[in-house]
DNA sequence: GTCGGCATACCGACCGGTCGGTGTCCAAAG
DNA sequence: CTTTGGACACCGACCGGTCGGTATGCCGAC
């Protein structure tokens, strides 16, 4: 299945080249975040991807595994960066900056993926959705952690819960995708940066 | 179409007597909030609202006007609301925080809407998408004023630009939605007021 | 009698998923 | 070297069902 490549030297180059399961990932991806889950037919996505129907079945088991594997996929890939900035050894403000900084950057590199998850989430099957939102709670409570620990420590206030804040936070950034256009004059580590600002500025503790 | 009733004496009470526009709109409000707008067959809202296919489509051009008057009303509210609050006579901060509070209040009070609202704007009609865009945008720039009016006197930080301090904060709003439980301890005021806060203290100018 | 306010029966389009079949490659048998 | 068999990757016609929308008719109020 991952065999790299068994196609012949006078073959079609090009787009075509690439792995079937992974071109209808991909083609799967743009139509779900363009039209969303449900306006968007098998049938549209296949011909996208330039396959039949028999060969997305043949890969995966429905309609909702396709939007399943994408979630999957970016869940895997973010969790992966925050633990990796999370647990270096630098200042817990820096730690925590540059978190909130790269989820912001890399929601804005994805925004197709972050686009789908706010809107097809709950059109998954009971079991995948509950799976899709384990992970994601994960992922929050180590965020959470971060702002925890500077609570503790007294860099941060301590009169607003944190898993307040936490949602707060990525309420913002999940709703990138409904206002950043490329075409804006702010690169993606600009906002990213700005978003970071405020809200580490946000948990400064209050003068009172 | 707003005539209060046509029932006899005899006629069954409770909710049956409510105008069928009214439980129309209302029965499909929920479950466009729980089960999505392309899940939710017409059928199905026709039967919850105890009414048949013929009045739906009597008082409604299409499923997608019954979207699209959903939004309409809720736009309208939230919009009036905003204006009242930001030309009272009251301190500049004092009418931001109360903005920011209301609108979290009124998002959690209205939840199936903001719900509607997230997932369901992209599939009305591109026309009635602009129409929401616009209101929406009016919505924001009249908030975003605030923000700027603070900038122009000093009393708010001007390295960030006002209207992605907006973007941030409407972000999360818009995202109460998907982690609000009624059953959570805090109150609506209570993550308005705290969510006003956040967005006040973010804004403050940097210490340097 | 005609008009608003529905009810009912029905239509055509489309959709997710299935299933019997086909071409290709490789490995073991002869 | 040739044959055979069968695993794998894919094809595409087809099916049952659903959906938004419509055509038509009835019925009470004016």
């Amino acid at each position: 299945m991952t065999r790299a490549s068994t196609r012949k030297p006078g073959e079609a180059t090009g787009d075509d080249q690439a792995a079937v399961p992974r071109r209808l990932l991909e083609h799967a991806t743009k139509l779900f975040a363009k039209k969303g889950f449900d306006r968007t037919s098998v049938q549209e996505i296949v011909e996208a991807a330039g396959v039949t129907k028999g060969a997305m079945y043949h890969y995966f088991g429905s309609k909702d595994d396709l939007l399943y594997e994408i979630y999957a996929r970016v869940l895997r890939e973010q969790t992966r960066q925050l633990e990796s900035v999370a647990s270096s050894d630098a200042p817990l403000r820096e730690r925590l900056a540059a978190a909130a900084s790269d989820v912001v950057v890399s929601s804005i590199d994805n925004l197709d993926d972050n686009t789908i998850f706010l809107q097809s989430m709950h059109q998954l099957s009971p079991d995948k959705q509950k799976a899709v939102r384990a992970e994601r709670r994960k992922y929050h409570e180590r965020f959470r952690g971060l702002v925890e620990e500077g609570q503790r420590s007294g860099e941060f206030r301590t009169d607003k819960p944190a898993d307040v804040v936490v949602d707060f936070y990525f309420g913002s950034v999940h709703h990138l995708g409904s206002w950043y256009r490329r075409s804006g004059s702010l690169t993606a580590r600009q906002i990213g940066d700005h978003y970071a600002d405020l809200l580490l500025d946000a948990l400064r503790p209050p003068v009172g």
